[in-house]
DNA sequence: CTTACAAGCTACAGCAGATAGAGGTTCAAG
DNA sequence: CTTGAACCTCTATCTGCTGTAGCTTGTAAG
């Protein structure tokens, strides 16, 4: 039996994050001691694995736990977690594409930026008028 | 005089959200109508499109607001707006390296998966055990 | 057996950056 | 004057955790 601290150690899980997947249904209710400390298996660990791994590749909480679901019931096609997969690929490869778009535009702007005064700023300059841009980037953050 | 609504369409931004920057002090407090609506100059379109160009840029709230500070005051050295700049890009970078090796294992994943049971499913596979990971990715999320 | 203290517990607040809804008021056109 | 779109405030919600306060439990040493 694991102690939550041991479960943590190993997946490079906050603690308070175990506690966490526990309380949305990520992972399932731990057995308690006595005195009401949790207390794990090794599936458990498994299953903490799968998840921080999952997250690791960017995956949403919703879709790890339809990974995790499938991944429960054996016997299924796996076309499902397959198609999840790719839902993940194709937005990491939008967000790529959008990066790319983005650094092109700082890039622009800090080389053209000469270390003058603000009023001649080129970095402040393209921010207020978006017709300098040349690429587009209407999506907002990354 | 501007409505909130008019700021909205020309900016693409929500109304909401125009209250919201006006909240957190990003966009200064607007005039009001004697029944209490809020009403807008020019400037404050100029500022509400320096903070969304920016926003889709990349750039946090905060970032923003260091920016808007500067440009504010014309007759500083730029520098800083600079090295905002540079910082920016430096982590939009380092996102796109990240994303690109997530790219790599999720398509490793996908391609190796041949639609057969959840049992053998490579895609769950992967997810259960990190060691079969080429690539490092030990960053959360993206 | 006692004591020390690391590690556990619950409950709640807070982060970014918005977004949505309820329930009510104002503005402007017809 | 009426209508209804647009505005108002306030509060709650989202994702994915993280941190804090204040208390209890487990365990190893003395």
């Amino acid at each position: 039996m694991l102690a939550i601290g041991t479960l943590s150690r190993k997946t490079g899980t906050k603690v308070q994050t175990i506690r966490y997947y526990e309380q949305i249904g990520l992972m399932n209710e731990a057995g308690r001691t006595s005195g009401g400390q949790r207390r794990y298996y090794e599936k458990d660990l498994d299953r903490l694995a799968f998840i921080r791994h999952s997250r690791q590749l960017g995956f949403s909480l919703d879709s790890i736990r339809e990974l995790l679901e499938l991944s429960d019931n054996p016997a299924q096609s796996c076309s499902e977690a397959d198609s999840i997969a790719r839902r993940q690929l194709g937005q990491v490869e939008q967000r790529i594409k959008r990066l790319q778009a983005l650094k092109k535009e700082l890039k622009r702007m800090v080389v053209e930026c000469d270390g003058e005064s603000v009023a001649e700023c080129k970095v402040l300059e393209v921010l207020r008028d978006h017709s300098e841009c040349l690429t587009e980037h209407n999506e907002i953050g990354a």
